[in-house]
DNA sequence: CTGTATCCACCGGGATACTG
DNA sequence: CAGTATCCCGGTGGATACAG
């Protein structure tokens, strides 16, 4: 994003030197958390981290409900990002095997921390969520 | 080494039969992942967590290029899943401030890491990147 | 100031069919 | 087996206008 395109009327206030308050979240940073924030990315990354290097059906049984068109996307992306290696054999039919990289590895062990939050606060989000879920339902 | 987590009960093989039984991650885990990894949700997390309780507009300000649209859907999906406290002060003109609530920063705290491994491998990234775009000067 | 409501363009992503 | 190519629908999200 911050790709140049007046912004007409939004919220922003990009001052021409930067400077007076500009905690703008760096642009990088921003980019590779926009691509890592995919769920397909995450699973497939979880799926890779714990079982190795599989193959493109594999992964795809693995993951769950993927497409191949996604799953096909997703792993063409992380081949792109530096987090799968793809190795194509020559023989037929086919054998495409997919394995994580180290910087994929490191990028799956980071994200440990939020998946793990995630399964300890299962239990509050679910109440909070059954909780607005009662107010909603009369409403409609 | 990097493994994500152990292998617990998250993910199954794939049952003789060649019926996927239960090659699903935990829903709830699964969807609280959905909900979290967006772009805008991480941003304003980061902003409150930085920046303590701030109000509507100001909060666009320091997240950068977002629309009131999204801002308030983010503002209020975060609220409806209890990661900020909203409060409306009923002066005029109106003043609503946002802040962070325990569940919020403990979320923000678990990103923390991906947060810092996006700063650490940005160097990385961006060559990968970079090295890409090179080949893909396959004109139109 | 803090939103809500609308219109609408874009594209994520499923289903399906075909290829090497 | 491992994709690629289309069609197509629904959601995302920006722009704009209006309201309390």
């Amino acid at each position: 994003m911050a790709t140049l395109k007046q912004p007409s009327q939004v919220l922003t206030f990009v001052s021409p030197t930067g400077e007076a308050s500009t905690p703008e979240i760096d642009g990088i940073v921003l980019d590779v958390i926009g691509r890592v924030a995919d769920k397909w990315t995450m699973l497939v990354l979880e799926v890779l981290a714990q079982h190795g290097v599989q193959r493109f059906t594999r992964i795809g049984q693995l993951v769950g409900n993927i497409s191949q068109r996604m799953l096909t996307k997703t792993l063409r992306q992380m081949e792109q990002d530096g987090f799968v290696t793809r190795t194509v054999y020559p023989e037929v039919p086919p054998r495409v095997e997919y394995q994580l990289t180290e910087l994929g590895e490191s990028l799956c062990a980071a994200f440990c921390s939020v998946w793990t939050w995630a399964e300890t606060h299962q239990v509050e989000l679910k109440a909070l969520r059954e909780a607005r879920d009662r107010y909603t339902t009369t409403t409609l």
